[in-house]
This record gives C-alpha cells, structure tokens and sequence, in this order.
DNA sequence: GTCTGGCACTCCAGGTGTGCGAGTGCCAGC
DNA sequence: GCTGGCACTCGCACACCTGGAGTGCCAGAC
C-alpha cells in the first residue's frame, strides 16, 4: 500500500510532467510543491513508487516519468475532473447554437472541442440503431424507381434509390407509404425489422407485393449499414505540439485516425454513456499506443444515442480535458433535444 | 531564351529531384541522363538556368533544386499527363463502383485519390448551386411544424426543420408540395428564387399565405447557406513523408486543411472543368506556400458540379498526379451520372 | 563559338571528444 | 523515518575536425 505522501509525490511528477513535458527530478519537485520534506525523502518515495511501476525514469541520470499505469491510478484515484468555468460554457452554449443542421453540429461540436482541449476531437454521428423513426418517405422517381428517404429523431437523413422489379403505380406507393409511416413512425430504428416483416401480404396484386418485398429489403439493408457509424475528425494539426521527435510519433495516429474502424471499435467499447478514459497500452491499436483517449456518450434525452471524445498524448491534462468533454457532451445534448 | 538543351537539363533536374529528394550535382545528372555532354557543360546550363531564376542551391557548395518558376516551366511545357495503366484504371472502377450512396462515393473517393497518389486528397461534395432539383418534399412532424427535404439529382439530400407562424393543413401542404414540385423539379438550384417568387399568391387564405411565405424563405436560405460548398480531406498521414524536418512543415499545412475556407477559396478560383496545377508561392495562403495542388473538376454530364484535387510538397511527381487526378474525376463522374 | 578537363575553393555532414549539470542511490547521523 | 552529504552516472551541448560533393572559372581542343 502507497502511502498518503507518496500518493501526493506521484500526483506532483504527473502535473509537473504534463506541464512541461520533461522528467521531473525529486529537487524540483520540491521547489515547485510544498510536501514539507525534503529531495533525499522524495527520492526514497520516488524509488517505491518506481519499484510499483507507477513511473520509470528514461535513462539512469535523468528525472522520472510516470508510467500508463501512473496515469491510470492518477485518473482513478487523485485528479478529479475539472468544471468548466461559466464564462467557457457560455462560449460553448454560444458556438453551438448557431448550427442549422445535424451535420452542422457535429462540425462546430468538433471544432469547439479541439480548440477547448487542444487535441484532436473526434464526434460519432448519432447512431441510427438506438434513434427512432420519424418519417419514412417513398418518392417515385421514375415508374419503376423509386427514392427511399428517412428520416431520425435526431436529424440524420439517409436515402436510397431502388430499382423496382415492374413500375409500381402512385396509389400502390402512397400506400406502402402510410402503411409503412404508421407502423414505424416514433419507433426505434432496431424493431424496424419485425415491425414490417409482414407487410407485403396487405398487398393484392402480386407484382406489387414483389415491389415491396425490394423496398423492404432495401430499408432493412440500410438499417445495416448505417449501423457502421460514421464519425468526423478535426483538430489533427494539434498533434504536431506532441513532442519534438515526431515524424515517427505523429504517422500512426494520423494512419490510425484515418482508420475509422479503429476509433469506432474504441468508442463502442466505453460503458454507454459513462466518461471512458483509455490510456497508452490499454488501447489495443499499436499506433494509439502512446496516446490517450477520453470519450463519454451524448444524447437528446437521457440515453446516449453517440460518443465524442478527443485523442491526445497520454501526457494530458486529465481533468481539464475531462471537464470539456463532458461540458461538450452535455450542451450537444441540449441542441440535438431542441431540435 | 533558353536552348533545346538547357530545357532538357530542367527536366532532368525535376525528375531526379522528385526521385531523390536531394539536391542533384552536375555529376550525377550527366550519370543518370544521357544528355551527350559533360559535367562542365552542365554546369554552366545550371549557371544560366539559376540566373533565370529555374532553379536554385540552397547553400554554396550543393546541387541545384527547382524553384516554383522552375516547377511551373516543367508542368506547363516539359511534362504530359501520365495516362493511368489499364489494371490501374480497372482498379479505380471496381472500388467506387462499390458505393451504395452520396457519402460513401465521396468518402471512396477520397481514400482512392489519398491511396493512388500518396499525397492528401481533397473532394468537394457536388455543389447545389450547379445541381438541379430532384425532388421537394415536405413533412408535416407537427400541426405547426413542417420539415423540408431537398433531394438532388446528384444524391445530395438537404434537410431544415420549419416552425409555422400558424398551423398548416395537410391539404395545403400537399398543395404547396404538388406546386413546388412542379416549378421546380428538373431545374438548377441557381434558378430556384425567381421561380417560386410569386407562389404566396396562388393561395387564397392569408394565413397559408404566411406559412407559405415561411417555408419559401427557409428554401432559399438553405440554398445560400449551402452555397458554401463541404468537403471531405484524406491521406493526411502522408504528410509525414514530406522530409525529415517537420513538425514546421506539416503543422501549417494541417491547419490549413482544416480551415477548409482556404481550401474551398483554392478549388474556386481554378477555371471550371480544367485540369489545374498551383504551384508553391502561386497559392496565396501562406500555410501552403511550401504545397502545390492539382485540382480538377468533376460531374455527372459535361459540366463539373464540384472539383477534387490533392495536396502534396512542390516537390511531386506531377505527371503521375495529374494523371491519377484526371482519371479518378472521370470515373466519378461516370458513377454520378449512373445513379 | 562551344564544349571539355583540370584545379582551387567552399561548405555541409558526420564522427569524435570533452566538460557541465542534473539527477540518482546510498549511508551515517539526528 | 527524515535529512544532508557525497560519490557516481550519464545524457546533452558545444567545439573541433575531416572527407567529400559540388561549384566556378579558365585555358585549351574541336
């Protein structure tokens, strides 16, 4: 067991680390803190604490560092996370405001994000498996073709176009239209499928229900592969404040980034709506492997319908930036159950 | 004027340039190009080529590099357009032949043009001001809430939600739709104001004449408003393997991508449909002065609806890019047309 | 007039060597 | 259990040097 003192002298090293991105030696320390002892018994502590694991020093000679699992313990058990001060949430409730469309706030929530953490930001699209229905409209674009359309809670828009079998007359459409509105309208995008499993029997003829037996399987294979979120980036020419060594450091995670498979997995693995915080090693992606990666879920009501998070080295400031995501998080809520 | 010979020097300069990336010596070109004469002789073709401003060294005693007026003399009269082999361009098919909607084209796109060229890839979505209209369509979402959908012939698909001064009736809603659409179906987006200019009038109610009047007013300012193009940037990894001395190279650039304003200003100012090369200090943004972009424009029929490029060092390999430009523009623009 | 070979000069890149300073571990004493 | 002292380690920055590539210029050949 750590003790009280101890647990001070490591949440020192990290916020002097984080603050100047060099190893922090037991005589600065000192200076810098008030633990009310002095550099010989910092470094015994620093020497216990080395021998836990919770930092390591680069080359003998040098100061210490903290290791992933210095971090980890520091996110868990000694930083809180930081409120965002009034005159900030403000400007945050202000940028957001003014978007005009769903893709509009995903952009500003990305930008506002970057610039508040200094990171890169990353915003999932709302999912559409866990948002509902709130139109579905069928527009005959020629006799036998015909435009699917629709429409989520949250203003995500998705559309088809579906080459009919035979032409498909308007009154047949307008039917499968209120057919389908009525069954599925303010339902969740997940019951979709047993919801209509069985409405080509309401039709007669049987072209059409051959018609609509190709909406259906086109509406349902939407459903499927939209349910491979998108996610929008911004904020990547922060990754250039990572250290002086780059090239090396900053390629994977632009190649990781690009990658949105990768993210999107990250993203899914966090706990609903619960603040994650992956750090370093914990993140199986090799090229994330120095970076840290906080995300929390959004929603309109009390669910979370998608995650935003940002990407950063893993020597971040963990409250700070904990704090804007979960600010950010809170007013995208708002606007999105405005809407 | 220069002579047969000195141009014959500028190419060589170019290409081992773009090789090599280092400076290349009277010596090694004479070794690696059989231009006929000796390193003297070289040497004093360099000489005027650096009077005239071509090429330059970058300290005394180096090889020659190619100024932005030496790139620009080699694009305009020493190099063609590398057509693109035919598994290339089999290749090219098949990958955006996989696309099911607007997004995912472009999204392939830009992976695509990121992949061909190991550069950045740019693609603008279709601009509606040069698309034509689809479909119009309205939903009633509430009594006093109606939301509007504009579909284009490209796949783009525009959404607003509208608050109604008064409640509407759905048979006036189905009037103005049917009004709506017959005015504007088929015809560009540009057009679109002065022929719903005098739509209020054929309704007799004063009140429906508002709503009307509300809605047509949310028409044209969602026209506006998305006159400002969107665009989609990938490849940005490949930034790293600029040369060795980055994070000064790469963080102007990256932050000049993300201000996709610049970008957009970049695309706009290339004549139309015209293949065009920008080269270093030619870009007025400073971010970019170090950069040169190959754009070109793309659509559906004869006329471009928006323009893609790449983003890459001055130091590029421009035939190979422009002709990997050129090709992926042309297979868009056939699966555009197909949708 | 044009090309060529020779020559002296310039200057960067890379390797080696050295001194400094920050930091450590350990130990004896309080 | 804390502290001050001390010897030790080692990376970093700086200076220095040398090799090699490249240049400009000039006199001579074609």
């Amino acid at each position: 067991m750590l003790s009280e003192r101890r647990l001070e002298v490591l949440r020192a090293i990290v916020q002097d680390y984080v603050g100047t991105e060099e190893p922090v030696g037991s005589k600065a320390l000192t200076e810098r803190h008030n633990l009310g002892v002095s550099p010989a018994t910092v470094r015994n502590d620093m020497a216990a604490l080395e021998d836990e694991g919770f930092i390591a020093q680069p080359h003998t000679s040098a100061g210490r560092i903290p290791t992933d699992k210095g971090y980890r313990l520091f996110v868990d058990k000694l930083a809180g996370v930081k409120p965002m001060t009034a005159p900030e949430r403000r400007a945050i409730q202000n940028f957001l405001d003014g978007a005009v469309d769903l893709d509009d706030v995903v952009a500003r929530t990305v930008r506002l994000l970057a610039q508040l953490t200094r990171q890169v930001a990353v915003v999932q699209y709302p999912s559409l498996t866990r948002s509902t229905v709130r139109h579905v409209e069928l527009l005959a674009l020629a006799p036998a073709r015909v435009m699917l359309v629709l429409i989520t809670d949250t203003g995500r828009v998705e559309q088809r176009v579906i080459d009919c079998p035979v032409p498909f007359g308007e009154a047949s459409l307008a039917d499968l239209r209120a057919r389908l509105n009525s069954r599925v309208a303010g339902r969740r995008f997940a019951d979709v499928p047993q919801l209509v499993q069985d409405l080509p029997e309401a039709f007669e003829e049987p072209e059409d229900r051959a018609t609509v037996a190709t909406v259906l399987s086109t509406l349902l294979e939407t459903l499927v592969e939209e349910t491979e979120e998108r996610l929008m980036i911004g904020g990547t020419a922060n990754l250039t404040r990572f250290g002086h060594d780059f090239p090396l450091t900053i390629r994977p995670v632009l190649e990781a980034l690009e990658e949105q498979v990768v993210l999107l997995k990250l993203l899914g693995e966090a706990k609903d709506s619960a603040m994650t915080v992956r750090i370093g090693h914990e993140i199986a992606h090799e090229g994330l492997n120095s970076t840290s990666v906080v995300s929390v879920g959004y929603g309109s009501g009390g669910e979370a319908v998608a995650k935003l998070g940002v990407v950063g080295p893993t020597r971040m400031d963990y409250p700070g930036t904990m704090g804007a995501v979960r600010a950010v998080a809170r007013y995208v809520g708002q606007i999105l159950a405005e809407s």
